[in-house]
DNA sequence: ACCTGTGAACATCTTCACAGCT
DNA sequence: AGCTGTGAAGATGTTCACAGGT
């Protein structure tokens, strides 16, 4: 099997730790907003509360930047959002493709934010032949032939993958070997890219999945008694281990059972 | 400005990381796949592989879930599938809805993955009186005057936001006001919401900007030293910081600028 | 012989609390 | 007086390495 690392790399590049690269994007976002509104300077305090984190964090993350705040007065806010932005990298232009242009990768075209901050939708590619040509976000979509030509002609190094899960991996290799290193995955996948390539992943399902998680415990605090007693009952429901030696009664789960129905 | 906690209460729930929780889903889809095909067992060193994270990892997380393999062996995929299924509170079904039917909104209505393990979508709600009646995804929009009722009707308790920014922390408290606990937030916006809601967000363009930084590093490895030396320059060209009483010679970042163009 | 389960070491991240500058 | 910048403490997460069960 096919394996090699996923997700970045760790490479802890210059020092920046990567929760804080993490939130640098989030300060950007306030920071604009207090600059659209010609706001001259910030307090820690309250740009943190702009940006959902508190002080300390936030100051701790401005830390490993420099210093770029004046002590009794707060952060000037153009100037932390120039210097966010080169720390980003959004000083310059990036060219983007989105492969796979379905109802996701059309959202994702026509997604304003993606214009905005040094990012630009370079093509838009699709494997559909009949997609080919037609106009998606006032650009016509390509089809997937020309990925490599795409990516070269147009310096690409960033990719969005936006494909049925079957075809990412595919997508992804061909990508790689066009040249770009950073991949941004829609599709519900494990990617396998070589050493140097980042990839990020976004996905739908897993968050509705955690949100179940938390959302069960909120419910299940007060049951908690009652679901000891239902343990023997839902021992029998589990599904048959399949050639597996075990009585059920060996396993030792840390608390009770729940009888109900699997969804496939 | 009204503040509030965002993102999970760090709960630390039952005693599972968070960590932990946050890859549960991942192991399970690889554990589907593996049922799929009929495997009756896998090592952690496989399943491991096949969810892209190291083996250790993995049986730490399973250590919190119970003891459910089989030393010299490894563990039953069915057996896997139930209990992480059971944790991750996937053996009930959960009504959700998405609010805001705009590009983003019909490609997650339409998007498969969310129909399967437990989750269902109760409804589509949208703001604009000419959506609504509209088949998306099979099932007619409905307006947002019925979003209360509709969460009621239905015993929801996992909204999704897929509105505009602007629109988003409106929407979000009138689910919340409605019974909603856990949310899905897609619109570009910190939401700020009561203790006791999750809130859990994907932002497409933090995610970008993250591979951007990374991006930026792996080009400019050795263009480093240079770039000391153009510090002057850039000093000179970083935008003029209104009211501010700092020379820019004051400011200390660690590393040297690049004179460039900002995006707005 | 093989593979899990886990203490212990290590690494990273967060929060506290206050010294030091304006 | 007010607010930043940061060491130090604490919490959380990851990896190692091996004891212990099959």
């Amino acid at each position: 099997m096919a394996t090699g690392r996923t997700h970045r790399p760790a490479t802890r590049s210059r020092g920046i730790p990567e929760a804080t690269v993490a939130r640098l994007p989030l300060y950007l976002r306030a920071l604009t907003a207090l600059s659209e509104r010609s706001v001259p300077t910030v307090s820690s305090e309250e740009l943190a509360a702009a940006a959902g984190v508190n002080s300390a964090k936030l100051r701790k993350d401005f830390s490993y930047l420099g210093s770029y705040g004046t002590r009794g007065v707060g952060y000037d806010v153009e100037y932390l959002v120039y210097q966010i932005s080169r720390e980003l990298g959004l000083t310059q232009d990036w060219p983007v493709v989105i492969v796979g242009i379905g109802n996701l990768g059309a959202a994702l075209a026509n997604y304003g934010g993606f214009a905005s901050r040094g990012f630009r939708v370079a093509a838009l590619i699709d494997a559909d032949p009949a997609m080919a040509g037609k106009p998606v976000a006032g650009m016509p979509v390509q089809h997937t032939d020309d990925l490599e030509k795409i990516i070269e002609d147009n310096g690409v190094s960033i990719g969005v993958i936006a494909t049925p899960a079957g075809a990412a991996q595919q997508v992804c290799e061909r990508l790689v070997a066009a040249g770009v290193t950073s991949i941004l995955n829609f599709a519900p996948t494990v990617l396998s890219v070589p050493d140097g390539v980042d990839v990020r992943k976004v996905d739908l399902s897993i968050e509705l999945q955690i949100l179940a998680f938390h959302e069960q415990r909120k419910a299940g605090e007060e049951a908690a008694a009652d679901a000891v007693v239902a343990e023997a009952v839902a021992d029998a429901a589990v599904p048959p281990a399949p050639g597996a030696r075990t009585e059920a009664a060996d396993r030792k789960g840390p608390d009770g059972d729940v009888p109900a129905v699997m969804p496939a």
